[in-house]
DNA sequence: TTGTAGGCGTTATCAC
DNA sequence: GTGATAACGCCTACAA
């Protein structure tokens, strides 16, 4: 079924059926709905390679997700889609594994998908360093700063790890704390780990306390059983930290577990304070402690400043959303 | 750029190119070679648009996924792309939303994606039975039977939810148990909500105990604050009940939290069993009871027949995969 | 082994 | 307001 065949059935032209389909004036009413009516009747559907392969001005809004299985991007998502719908820019979203480069991916899929812009959810710095260059369009990358890299047509909006990290440790050095232990993930690799934990490192030094980056430090995945590991990992070393540092609230929940398995409780003898704070840590026992990712504040700006630079031709910016910490019950003073 | 221009940098004609980039025969070494460093220096990619609109041969296995947040879906769809990496059968996935009607857009994408066959990851009965006629491949959908649809070319993989239900419950009765409560989703427009409650209600019944659809069932969203809230829920009906069936994982993290802020002990005073033996279940104090969706097994399984189906005419099968019942800590003998 | 040309389903530019 | 018709980039007979 082509529009062919919709021209065949209704007795009028290919063309007229595409100016229907596609809400294009200079259409007799009559035709529109006779032409509709056989769409709806034969459920026809418009084949989107070709539509996508003739058209020739770009309309279209791409979304890159750097790994589906994360929580905080999939809220980003939503928020993006709903702000999106009813517009005149189609949304294109695809997903990525960690190992693929989603730079190459966005300039195959610009080009296929007449893309005016893209927002990339989650990105390597590297693969922009060495290929972004000449794009084409807007992007805003969510997540890391593309301010070093200096391209003209690249924005980003991300939260301060650095800070966020530093803030949170601040706080519990005003509670009494003095020995901390750190969770996360590989400081080589993730971005994100590096610059939390060196947020981490800055607090400490500022109030004249140490911490080891081999001792007090675990690597490990992004999860509860992460978490576990972790924790299990830095008790065995015997660092008697009173306070708990993990980089994702799944990792807290392996954490509490693997201090109650210790007969450790929190927070009574570890302070645990997580980061995302995703909505179960309000419901875990005792209730967790967190960074707030303000997924849709982040979402909602880096839309913003896509649709600038598109309408706009607004220049490239550099945004550090806000922040907050959270704080519930799974940390406290220190004892005495 | 396009083939075209590769045709005229390298000297070669386009159908030079594209067979070299389609990896046929009957092409001198010579002029591969030629082609593919052009290729290599430009980042030259293929026009996926036109390659689909052209290519008369399908190819490609479909993966439609309803709800890019549902966690055993994402595992799923994992085993289905590891196992079929290096075949030669490349893979689409598509993302849907709950709304969406998942046949149609099959149907869409079956003709544009050139595919063999379609493995649906979650679906509604009432789309296909809609849509489904004509489809034109073979297809698989996990997670609830199609059997009574008698579709030949619909196969199905299912974990049996009603028997599942039963036994969990019928686990908890030989604990001494003969107070019950669910928190599920809405058993009209949730099939397996209305399976599973279907199978607690039979294992009560058999037992000679009573549950009343009204006062005992709560009905929620599938998270931890669905669990919270229909536990409060339930507790505020005072119904004094010892065993609390959730539908999910993460309801039962959210009951947790509602139990505790009644000081209520689990499972001292009541035993709490989840649903999807979601990894962080193994981490929650207390450690939590649940029923396993053999979700490798699920894959594997829906993958094979659909392969069967494809590669060998293989006729519609309708299999329910067996699960297990996870006993931990979170369910107990009834206290005296 | 290589080149040529028709056509996939659609949009857009012409005439009418 | 409507109908032809030339592309879009590619694959694939078929011819050379």
């Amino acid at each position: 079924m082509t529009i062919k065949d919709l021209a065949a059935k209704t007795g009028y032209a290919v063309g007229t059926v595409s100016r229907v389909l596609n809400n294009h004036p200079n259409v007799s009413e009559k035709a529109r709905a006779a032409i509709l009516a056989a769409v709806e009747e034969s459920g026809f559907q418009l084949n989107q390679n070709a539509k996508q392969l003739k058209q020739s001005h770009a309309t279209s809004i791409l979304v890159i997700l750097k790994g589906s299985g994360n929580i905080l991007f999939a809220e980003m998502l939503e928020v993006i889609q709903t702000s999106l719908h009813g517009t005149r820019y189609p949304l294109h979203v695809d997903y990525l594994h960690g190992a693929d480069n989603e730079v190459r991916r966005a300039r195959q899929l610009i080009r296929e998908k007449n893309a005016l812009g893209v927002i990339f959810l989650g990105g390597n710095l590297e693969n922009f360093q060495s290929d972004f260059a000449d794009l084409g369009v807007p992007a805003v990358l969510v997540t890391n700063s593309a301010e070093s890299l200096g391209f003209d047509n690249l924005s980003s909006v991300y939260i301060d790890d650095h800070a966020a990290a530093r803030q949170a440790v601040e706080a519990l050095i005003a509670m009494g704390h003095k020995n901390f232990a750190v969770i996360g993930g590989h400081r080589l690799y993730s971005d994100i780990s590096r610059m939390r934990w060196e947020g981490v490192v800055e607090a400490m030094t500022a109030a004249g306390l140490t911490i080891d980056p081999e001792l007090d430090y675990a690597t490990v995945y992004f999860s509860p059983d992460g978490g576990y590991q972790g924790t299990m990992e830095l008790l065995q070393r015997d660092r008697h930290f009173t306070a708990l540092f993990t980089m994702s609230d799944l990792m807290a929940i392996g954490a509490f577990r693997a201090l109650e398995d210790h007969n450790l409780e929190v927070p009574g003898d570890v302070s645990v304070i997580g980061y995302d704070n995703l909505s179960v840590g309000e419901f875990l026992i005792p209730r967790l402690t967190s960074v707030d990712q303000p997924t849709e504040a982040m979402a909602r700006r880096s839309l913003q400043l896509l649709l600038d630079a598109i309408e706009n031709g607004a220049t490239a910016k550099h945004e550090a959303v806000p922040f907050t910490l959270v704080f519930r019950e799974s940390t406290g003073k220190v004892k005495e």
